[in-house]
DNA sequence: GTAATATATGAACACTTGCTCATATATTCA
DNA sequence: TGAATATATGAGCAAGTGTTCATATATTAC
């Protein structure tokens, strides 16, 4: 398995987006559909700041995408390798 | 999906393991067979020391297993779950 | 226009991480 | 036994990360 170290570097960076426990909690929820910044900042009870902070990684990354409609921005997850990721991750850590 | 507290920060350790370039390369390599970390150290262009610190990591995360031949040790990784999230990994880089 | 609401952003700071360097442990060979 | 080799480990430190707090921007309602 060849790899250079441009992809290794990027493949990091990819893993390093689920790699903090209140993103992996935002991709969760946003597993079921699109939520607004206050809807996540209350069920993860963490503040609309630190959330607005982590969503802009996600966005950085392209695993969530906006839609802004008023004053309210909506997040959902961007493809569904995000959450094929997830789903795996969630299986070795389950029964592995 | 619902998702515990504990869950969340099991998955994110989960990811941690491969959110560094170094750790992505040392799985890479391990994908073609096992290898001694002087091997490792060699290919990587890594001291053999922050080779070692890595594989302790990755050792707790399960992620590789040791087996002591004389002086040297051989890694392997310790199941497929690793490669298939290496993988799947890999082709959201390459065409996400 | 002003006030209120929703989100974003930048600075600051505590905490974490991955390395280097020195040292320790384990094994082989003479 | 002692020297050489292979790996592991701990301390220390620079760089990175995730939060809070204050402030900025954008939209709506009045």
């Amino acid at each position: 398995m060849k790899l250079t170290e441009l992809k290794a570097i990027q493949l990091s960076e990819l893993f390093s987006a689920l790699s903090d426990a209140s993103r992996v909690r935002i991709i969760a929820l946003l597993l079921d559909g699109e939520m607004g910044v206050g809807a996540l900042a209350e069920k993860l009870n963490m503040t609309e700041s630190a959330v607005s902070h982590q969503l802009r990684g996600l966005r950085q990354m392209r695993f969530v995408r906006a839609r802004k409609s008023g004053r309210q921005v909506f997040y959902r997850l961007d493809d569904d390798h995000v959450e094929k990721l997830y789903r795996m991750g969630l299986e070795h850590v389950e029964h592995g």
